[in-house]
DNA sequence: CTACATAGG
DNA sequence: TACTCCTATGTAG
DNA sequence: ACCCATAGC
DNA sequence: TACTGCTATGGGT
């Protein structure tokens, strides 16, 4: 299991099936897996409320989720302190909320479930057997990817610059969040996106450091320079990691080296990845060299599994999955769901509470459960992962994206562009926004235009130093309770046009205007659908058909 | 052909290929057929530009095509006179309009054939293959259905109440609009939806006679209380047409009048056909008997050829699509497109611009490039026609709606309801509204609003009189260019609640004053998102499912 | 398009 | 003393 | 959700 | 004298 956030409702381990139990013309339900596997965590039904301890309530917090160097962490111990620590906030209020809304989805899942019939899976049968085999035709396993990832990046940062860190647990934050900790602090179940004042009670010696964005940018840039060395074309996932393909280096690295004798595939690839092992190391050992930063590294056939393999050995470790397809797929199928990038939390309690997925194995044993029940997109990504299918295919033109509407939200989210492009998914960013907590301060009507004017003056300032103008502006709002709003508005000139942000205001304004008055505690701005700034305002060809011209600047109006 | 809309680009008729004309791993375009049968009326590129006549504009009216009774009608003089009177006047210039907007759908598609790759089309020959097995395979022809249309209906009540309107061109309506015609009308192109003063100027004798709804509506319900006797669960397609399913009727006289010989599937469903056609004419008998009113009737084993069917013989007259699978499928094929429910004018145009598809024949021998180009709504529905497949399925669930994003505009219209589902499609009104005309009239500020307010007020009595209250209020507004927009807004109480309109007109006042000044020529509300009017305000259950709640009650509101 | 929810660093 | 800031994506209405 | 276009009687 | 009124659906944004 990846963490401990679920105490009570063990997922029914029954292992490899390849039909879903479902009886031949009758109904989902009663006593199938799914059911069984539910009707422990959702207590809606039982008679005798069990007492609950801090860990019944794990799974409405991210942080709760077991990273990185928190193997050996007593988790029923935190999940209580940070249960007492948060219950009966209006923070932990909203969880709630949320919480009950994902409950009510699960109990349309299995309602769902409960009416399906054997004739309704029948087609989907058929649909998901021919993907399989479309997907293994189309597999491709002809490249060595690695991802590396840094260690406690922030936290490192701090800790080589200040030496009297050292043999400290710190974390980069305040009491209000932290960003990241040490693998020192990890020992006490403190980590990133957990509140400094709970992390405090866990760890009462933990030292505050205040980020310094700044310098981790910089540091991000020297360790990539290093790894651009091994592929010039790697992509960066963010600050602090970087998904490479190393099959050219690895190449000329053998044929440099090596006899060129006539290998069976099999050998080639063994020996491939056996220098590759060594090239990571030595790339590895370039990094911390030259920073004294640590990183660790994951290295197989795709870039999702190197991202989880990255994961494994850390800190300053890194990790092989097997090149063997048989031993690859083992390692897939043994991994937690929680491990695949894209499901978190909510999409985890979710597939486990309906379906009793808990395993990579599980997905597959119930593919066609999924295929049914989660929208296409969803079934296909999740289907893509139990057969490593996740690297970027090579098909001539674009697949008209059938979008089919299932659920009300969405379980898995989108198929992380880190592994769905080729290497040039850089088509470059979609939005920049702006955003800011003043807990409970601020709530005069004044005040919070103040603020508004301020976040939309600092927002163009960044907006001019990147040339970057939008046509979409969209106003976020977080009440006191928590709740989160947004307010969003397409406008006919691009904005912002000047630094100051009194264009972007002026917008911004009215949407706030509406929703007058409120008592906030963040407000943000964030500007879309961005153009090249260097932009005729109108340049409509007849046709119609050159599309300088935006859809939304074609806005009818009546007049 | 279906109409006379077209004097230039005539369709490449080269009959039955079993795949399109698509270069191995080259391009479409060029001298294909497409190209060529849009070349002519697609003038853009010719150098020369041919004078045009009348006939060249055709294809903007509805009601330059040809209806039953107008079999000798001279297309080339109507066409004249029609442009002539209407060339120059707003209604032609948005006419010409929105025909350059169909064109320029046309120019995209045809692009995006001309960019199609062999490669593209072999995975959608695949599916469209499986989906003709599959479609064939769940091919339902065990009913006989009958639609039976009633004959020049309003002019033929007017008539049989008035005679001295016997002998003479007549038509119901006024010198704005024509509702229908008589068939001595119909031989000077007078049809349903050509302007009166039009109408008058190709027949200066033509006598019109105003409508009466009422009239109308109780001939209706005498005839269906007739047709009743032979299928009680008809469905009303209209006033004036009724899709009914005489298997059973059939069957009885048979059991009761026949000798239960031993017959195989093909004799048995032979001697059905041939009591249908007594039947049928048994029924139209007794209909013109109790009514004297005539009635045309098709009978086929899918209600869509039993409809087309139906214009056949008209006036009077009845006709049967052969039973024979072979001969029925011949007899569709043989169709123009524009003859099949769904397929008016504009995508007529499109379909025969753009791919050179004139007939259903040739709707089949480029399955799939419409699969490539159309939605998967649009194509799956041409598919199904070219197979006589319209029947509705007997499968167990819902599939589930996959909406497939591709052109901008919708080529074909929906599967028409009357084919979608089995009898049992009552599910009541989806919406209810008003709207009227005032040509130049009214154009103050105050008018408009007093007009808006009247709207509203006759609008709710008729809601309170039939019970039906909405949560969305929708404002129309045609201008005086005839462009046409609608405003909309969800109402958290749905209206009206009140027969004076007070409430509706609160919405609907907010609509229009957005937008105004304007200078208008029809103002219209409509009421839609129907609620059970038995309906308590709130009523949430804890788990959500129960939806008791629609989910625009359910707006987040912040403050 | 607009609003919301999920996800990950 | 009291639950971040940033970007991207899917889904429903 | 909102707005536009098409379709048929 | 001068291009309807009504309902439904698909699809873009
Ligand atoms: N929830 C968060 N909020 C703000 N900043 C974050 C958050 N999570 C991570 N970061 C920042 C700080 C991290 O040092 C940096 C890289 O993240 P990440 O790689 O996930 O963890 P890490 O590098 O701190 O530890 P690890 O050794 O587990 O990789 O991004
Ligand atoms: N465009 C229209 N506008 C208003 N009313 C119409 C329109 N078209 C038809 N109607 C009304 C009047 C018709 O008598 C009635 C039935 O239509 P329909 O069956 O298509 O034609 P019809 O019954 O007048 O002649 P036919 O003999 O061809 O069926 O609906
Ligand atoms: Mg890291
Ligand atoms: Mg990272
Ligand atoms: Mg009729
Ligand atoms: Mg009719």
């Amino acid at each position: 299991m990846s963490t401990a956030a679920h105490g009570a409702g063990e997922p029914c381990g029954d292992g490899l099936r390849e039909r879903e139990t479902v009886r031949t013309g009758g109904r989902h339900g009663g006593e199938s897996a799914a059911s069984r596997a539910t009707s422990a965590s959702t207590k809606d039904e039982d008679a005798v409320e069990a007492p609950r301890n801090g860990s019944d309530f794990a799974h409405l917090f991210v942080f709760a989720n077991e990273k990185a160097g928190m193997k050996k962490v007593d988790k029923e111990h935190v999940n209580q302190i940070v249960f007492e620590m948060s219950k009966g906030s209006e923070h932990f209020k909203e969880a709630q909320r949320r919480d009950e809304r994902t409950q009510a989805e699960v109990r349309k899942l299995r309602a769902k479930l409960a009416t399906t019939l054997e004739s309704d899976l029948a087609p989907v049968r058929h649909r998901v057997d021919a993907k399989v085999t479309k997907l293994l035709r189309e597999r491709d396993l002809s490249r060595i990817y690695c991802v590396v990832d840094m260690d406690c990046f922030f936290a490192a940062v701090e800790m080589r610059d200040d030496p009297s860190l050292a043999g400290k647990p710190m974390a980069v934050g305040g009491l209000s969040m932290i960003s990241t900790t040490n693998y020192l602090a990890r020992e006490y179940g403190v980590r990133s996106a957990m509140p400094g004042f709970i992390a405090r009670k866990l760890c009462p010696e933990l030292v505050f450091v205040k980020s310094n964005f700044d310098k981790y940018r910089q540091a991000s840039q020297e360790v990539r320079d290093i790894l651009k060395k091994y592929d010039p074309k790697l992509h960066a996932g963010s600050l602090d990691e970087a998904y490479m393909d190393i099959t050219d280096f690895v190449d000329v690295k053998i044929a440099t080296e090596q006899a060129g004798a006539n290998l069976d595939a099999d050998a080639q690839t063994a020996r491939r990845f056996h220098v590759a092992e060594r090239v990571v190391q030595a790339m590895r050992d370039e990094v911390s060299a030259h920073t004294r930063l640590t990183c660790s590294a994951g290295i197989a056939r795709t870039r999702m599994l190197a991202k989880i393999a990255s994961d494994r050995n850390k800190p300053n470790g890194q990790c092989v999955v097997p090149w063997q397809p048989e031993k690859m797929l083992r390692f897939t199928r043994e991994l937690a769901i929680r491990k695949v990038p894209g499901i978190g939390k909510v999409a985890e309690k979710k597939l486990k509470d309906a379906l009793g997925v808990a395993t990579v194995r599980d997905l597959w044993d119930k593919r066609y459960l999924c295929a049914h029940l989660l929208s296409a997109v969803q079934a296909d990504y999740l289907l893509r992962v139990t057969l490593c299918c996740t690297n970027p295919s090579v098909s001539s033109s674009q697949a008209s994206s059938s979008s089919a509407a299932s659920s009300s939200a969405a379980a898995v989210s989108a198929l992380p562009s880190a592994f769905g492009q080729g290497e040039d998914n850089q088509r470059g960013r979609k939005s920049i926004g702006m955003e800011r907590t003043f807990s409970q301060g601020a709530s005069s009507v004044q005040e919070l235009f103040d603020t508004c004017l301020d976040i939309c003056a600092r927002l163009s300032r960044r907006c001019v130093e990147k040339q970057l103008i939008g046509h979409c502006v969209t106003l976020k709002i977080k009440k006191s309770s928590f709740e989160v709003f947004t307010r969003q508005t397409i406008v006919t000139n691009a904005v912002p046009r000047c630094a100051d942000g009194t264009d972007l205001f002026e917008h911004a304004r009215e949407l706030l205007a509406r929703e007058m008055p409120c008592r906030l505690r963040l407000m943000g701005i964030k500007v879309s659908k961005l153009i090249d700034p260097s932009h005729a305002p109108v340049k409509i060809v007849s046709s119609g058909v050159l599309h300088a011209v935006k859809p939304w600047m074609m806005r009818r109006t009546l007049k």
